[in-house]
DNA sequence: ATGGCTTTTAAAAAAAGA
């Protein structure tokens, strides 16, 4: 069993990119962000003729996300049911047995602006839905582009980024908070290679430098946790011609 | 020190992302 999650930036353009992914990488489910794309304007029919089924729940222009799976999708929930929010920012669903849920944090823009303040009661409201969730569903699994590098190692260079937003203590503490609920980060399961990233900056070579962060991540409960054989970033695709700045991340489970 | 790119909206320039 494979769990992915992509922040494509953009279904539109990104789409060829997803089904040559999903082509190469038949995983069971992947989870994806900022679709920016209205329901009405999603590509249905391309991800089904790929063999997957899907659920989305879109915006015009910002957000946007998308749960695909090989399995029947039941269940689905759109949006944290106690955080009224105009932006689609959450999906869930389950899917063979394991409660999915597909997020994607806000972005924050600086600390101190109103958008970061978003963020922090986004996610204090997020952990107390997903305390709720965690407590009805054993094999919970919340995958998606999260907004925050966890610690240092997972930051290029930390000192420039330090108390900057993405990195921030704040951040930091609201992301440890979902780990408190019993919820692991599946990448530090494992030996992983030093300077590990899931996002690089457009601008200034970030990937030819490998100047990034990891801030997209699957959380798992103890039970799939325990399950779990690795978790790693498909760099491939932000190779690809007019990449999203975003690599997929993937998390095989053993049964 | 700053911005450096990409996408969207919408018709030039600006917001947003991270």
């Amino acid at each position: 069993m494979k769990l992915a999650t992509w922040n494509v930036n953009s279904l539109n353009v990104r789409l060829p990119h997803v089904l040559k992914w999903l082509q190469e990488n038949p995983v069971d489910v992947l989870c994806i962000q900022e679709t920016k794309l209205t329901d009405d304007k999603f590509p249905l029919a391309a991800i089904q003729e790929a063999g997957y089924h899907v659920v989305f729940s879109g915006q015009k222009t910002y957000n946007g996300v998308a749960i695909l799976s090989k399995h029947a999708i039941e269940d689905v929930v759109v949006n944290n049911p106690h955080y009224e929010d105009v932006q689609q920012r959450i999906l869930a669903a389950t899917i063979a047995g394991m409660r999915i849920v597909c997020a994607y944090v806000p972005n924050g823009q600086a600390v101190g602006t109103d958008k970061y303040e978003y963020k922090l009661g986004w996610l204090k409201s997020f952990r107390d839905w997903l305390e709720a969730e965690a407590a009805i569903h054993p094999n919970l699994a919340v995958l998606g582009d999260y907004n925050i590098a966890p610690d240092d190692r997972d930051v290029h260079d930390p000192a420039a980024w330090a108390d900057q937003v993405l990195c921030s203590v704040p951040e930091r503490t609201a992301l440890q908070a979902l780990f408190s609920l019993g919820l692991c980060d599946s990448f530090r399961l494992f030996e992983q290679a030093d300077k590990t990233f899931s996002w690089w900056d457009y601008r200034m070579l970030g990937f030819q430098k490998n100047k990034g962060l990891r801030i997209d991540h699957i959380l798992l409960s103890a039970p799939l946790a325990k399950r779990c054989v690795s978790c790693v970033v498909d760099r491939a695709p932000r190779k690809w011609e007019q990449p999203s700045d975003h690599a997929p991340v993937v998390a095989t489970l053993g049964d």
